[in-house]
DNA sequence: TGTACATCAGTGAACGCGCGTTCACTGATGTAC
DNA sequence: TGTACATCAGTGAACGCGCGTTCACTGATGTAC
């Protein structure tokens, strides 16, 4: 019940505890802020002030998270395109991916593409986790449209970040399933003679 | 400075001057949750507990917001579409509008599509007015496609929604103009003749 | 015409809560001599 | 081998704040007789 201190030397672990919480709670319905500081400390079973041994107010905390899930997201991402073969169908388990993880992962979806965290976090655009999936996704869909593919990627993105998103906001809304709204968006935007 | 009460038997003014300094709090840059009772009574200049006089908790007032907002939405997209003539030009011009007033409003669009308001208050979807936009647009999409409308304006909508709200979300982003990526979506979903 | 009363639009004072953050402290453990 | 000391992982106690909400009250104004 009570936690052990870690031993000396290895207070680093802390750190990685307490960001493994702040996204388990995030994990669940997000309602209203996202996390809080002390709620966090509660789930790791610490102080709350102890929270600035290593972040140095909350917005480093939501930083660290943000960092950590888009790594996931994009491991995913990759993971699911990695398992084809075909430009067109590496293409589409990636876009299947991205909804299936944020669907799977409303509350760090939101975080990561319905908040201002990165933005406030005062990282630009360029150095971003972010920058990092959408450059390998335009690369993914540059090997099925060419020279089209960065602007069709914005276009995809927007597409599945709708897809999501919306679902998210409005699950009262008759929805078809992702999937089939992911195919009819690639039909319609990489026009491919694969189906 | 001070303000003057209303006048006997006009007490439901009041209710209006809320509903109205709500709005314009959320107007402002939304970023940590949307709006509080007490922020919402220091704009109208009255105590917290006059809320009380005319909606039952916070999120009564949250709903009312969200009523007139999508009310307000409506009227902003009906009547860019009623300015033009030809079916596909009066539903690009539909599109544009309400990427515009999410654009414009991002603190309205933010309650009203991104968050669970209409959900949490307990509205069936059928009975949201987000229904009745919804049905307005797919009319609309119907009179350029034919009998794919409902289809068709899934996919549009999805897709105006992740041009809004991933513009607000990552304002880093270089992105073009949402004018462009509208006509980019309608090119690619509403196979017509006219451009 | 005068007065008692009901109604109405609001306020005063207070509640308990969770929040982010600060500062001084504790107590175990490794290190230098 | 023993001891003084520095370091480290964390806590105790407290701060001021804004929040949603409750309850009893005030004071102006219309209405009945």
């Amino acid at each position: 019940m009570a936690r052990v201190r870690n031993p000396r030397g290895e207070g680093q672990r802390l750190r990685d505890e307490i960001v493994a919480a702040a996204a388990q709670l995030l994990a669940a319905e997000p309602e209203p802020e996202p996390v809080s500081l002390r709620g966090v400390a509660r789930r790791v079973g610490i102080a709350p002030q102890s929270m600035y041994l290593h972040f140095g107010d909350k917005s480093e905390l939501l930083a660290a998270v943000v960092a950590v899930r888009f790594g996931e997201l994009l491991r995913a991402c990759e993971a699911a395109a990695a398992a084809e073969a075909a430009p067109r169908a590496r293409l589409r388990a990636f876009c299947v991916a991205y909804c299936t993880w944020g669907l799977g992962n409303p509350g760090h979806y939101r975080l990561l593409f319905e908040s201002r965290a990165t933005t406030q976090a005062g990282i630009p655009y360029e150095a971003s986790p972010g920058a990092g999936i959408f450059n390998r996704f335009a690369a993914l869909v540059s090997q099925s449209v060419g020279s089209q593919g960065v602007t069709t990627a914005v276009l995809l993105w927007v597409a599945l970040h709708g897809i999501v998103s919306l679902r998210w906001s409005k699950p009262g809304f008759p929805w078809p399933p992702a999937e089939e709204l992911v195919d009819d968006f690639l039909q319609a935007l990489v026009r491919d003679a694969g189906s």
